[in-house]
DNA sequence: TGTAAAACCGGAAACGTTTCCGATAAATAT
DNA sequence: ATATTTATCGGAAACGTTTCCGGTTTTACA
């Protein structure tokens, strides 16, 4: 109880009660945090040891404020528990440490609305940049990035974007639907279904579906709710149903094929056997299923790095460079959901 | 080239500059911002509509300053790419967006020197809260936290704390451990193992396996570097190689069990029939395995959103109520890891 | 129509920093 | 010794909001 009144008393304490108890001015604490020159050791010493002392840390809000940056940048993905979203979280926060910024995240749930919406929170939020993964890409989107203003990189999960977008880009170079495709061709599968998301997200990986195919066969594409293991399920049981079985199937990530994996060994429909299975991602799991996944490798810790460095590159320079856009090769991994055990190479 | 300098020259618009446009005063223009009311329907119109104009959007620096308020929550955990870290940043972040918080995001690394650092760098950044799940508690931890002043939630994983510790815990009711050792010694195993982290963190986890065994042969503890995949892999390199094998592991997590059960395939071990094996997460990929692995569930979501919960509840009545603690209890969920296939509880 | 109350609005102070600029003290040069 | 430079420091003005307080206009009521 005492406890809850102290707390609540308790006066943040300022520059100017340091300056104070120091017997020096104001700006001469500020020198004191800011060592930039321009105070005498003696003097310095005497307020950094006052501000031991007192526990004072500085406004952050106020430092903001005068020097017009905050350090921080915000970085919006779809849903940080998929994937390999949390490689590129990752990465992202230990190249923006590593320049002294921090980072605010948030995310969009691959909904277009709230991708756009967003966008606009974030400008509210005047922080100094932002790193996003877009994935539904409503028609605003790029416009509104445009307008922003503001330093802007965005990993391109999925589509083309207009050459004069001003950001930068760091994109797979979409080439892993056509490598899963052409995989599968090649060990000989002829049905090939597709086992994806909303057609609206990541439309590419569904267009190399259609465009390695002379003709599409829409009761060999499925499109689910999402990118997760119950989506995979869901597919699973959905080609299970038909009366032809597809012999391949083109899975929109690991998570999906891991899903049909796992609903097809319940129904004890053999992979590859029966039915060749490949993804993207890469992710671990792929190598720990039974079978091992065949999949796409998008190296996301590599993405997410260098999507924050070239961001916090622009929001030095003050914007005055050129837009970059980067593509990552993807590399295709075989493991035994396409082809016979023991016949894979290694991430 | 020309953009670039349109964009350096961009000066942003205050709230002055939109008083000015729309002939009203500033207070005006503030009062439309936060619409509560004292201002005629047809000036807030107007204003609102100068503000599309313009493109105002309202500085968050100078508002935090002046409300003494940054909206913002941090959350410090471990890792983000770990176990169940992302569905706790998940509903971190989802509680804290229905309350109008953001949160930024700050990976310690598990490592004790980081989680003492970040809360100082924390206690810089002026959040208006602090959502911790500490890992490593360096001794000078739990005071440091009790002298921030800041409301905080733990997010407790690991260590009995002290009972005036001044902020709300939620945390498993520690009996992840016994609930394992209970289950291995009930299948009739003798032999059992314990492969872990470092013993400085987590360290119940370990206790429990000590307590629960009449005398522990070190040959059967394994403590590796951290709670990866590759760890459990390591684990069982080691238990391989001794003279005589144990028949059961617990292990820290579900990645290291995971890990481990990888490499047993590899070095022909059969699981659960040679070596029965259980973790602690209870992650969607120990349903994902082959032999999917017994696990404890420890409610990642639940665990995140309660803990936020609580922090907001303490921003918002400014630290006047009492400390709250609450403790999930731990589900076991027996699979084909440990016993005959077909023979488990769906979590 | 006149008056009291209510609604609406603008000026200015504050929030806690950084930084410009001028002033003083110390150091150096003459 | 004085004159000049240099190092050190303090005052005060910003940064862009919110909000108190007082003043004006409108509305309501008699």
């Amino acid at each position: 109880m005492e406890r809850d009144i102290e707390m609540a008393n308790r006066k943040k304490v300022t520059i100017e009660d340091v300056a104070k108890k120091a017997g020096v001015g104001i700006a001469t604490v500020s020198r004191a945090l800011n060592n930039q020159g321009g105070i005498s050791a003696a003097t310095k010493a005497k307020i950094v040891q006052v501000i031991e002392e007192m526990g004072f840390t500085p406004n952050t809000s106020a430092q903001s404020l005068k020097i017009r940056q905050t350090y921080q940048i915000a970085l919006a993905v779809p849903d940080i528990r998929n994937a390999i979203i949390p490689d590129i979280a990752w990465s992202v926060e230990q190249a923006a440490k590593q320049h002294g910024y921090r980072v605010v995240q948030i995310n969009t749930l691959g909904n277009a609305r709230l991708e756009l919406e967003t966008l606009r929170e974030i400008k509210k939020l005047h922080v100094d940049g932002l790193v996003m993964m877009p994935l539904a890409y409503p028609k605003q989107l790029e416009s509104l990035i445009n307008q922003t203003g503001m330093p802007i990189s965005v990993i391109n999960y999925s589509k083309r974007l207009g050459a004069d977008l001003r950001a930068d880009v760091v994109g797979l170079s979409r080439q892993e639907g056509r490598l899963v495709m052409e995989h599968l061709k090649q060990i000989g599968r002829t049905r090939i279904a597709y086992a994806g998301a909303p057609k609206d997200k990541i439309e590419e990986r569904y267009f190399a579906y259609e465009q390695s195919l002379p003709h599409v066969d829409v009761s060999l594409v499925y499109f689910g709710e999402d990118f997760s293991f119950e989506t995979g399920r869901q597919a699973a049981n959905y080609f299970y149903s038909l009366k032809h079985m597809p012999d391949a199937i083109y899975a929109v990530n690991d998570m999906v094929a891991i899903g049909i994996v796992n609903r097809f060994k319940e129904l004890g429909v053999r992979v590859p056997e029966d039915v060749a299975i490949a993804g993207i991602d890469n992710n671990l799991w792929s190598t720990v299923t039974t079978p091992q996944i065949t999949s796409v490798s998008i190296m996301g810790s590599e993405v997410g790095r260098l999507a924050a460095e070239l961001l916090l590159k622009r929001i030095q320079s003050a914007g005055a460079t050129e837009y970059e856009r980067v593509e990552f090769e993807p590399r295709l991994i075989v493991r035994e959901s396409s082809v016979a055990a023991n016949y894979y190479t290694r991430p």
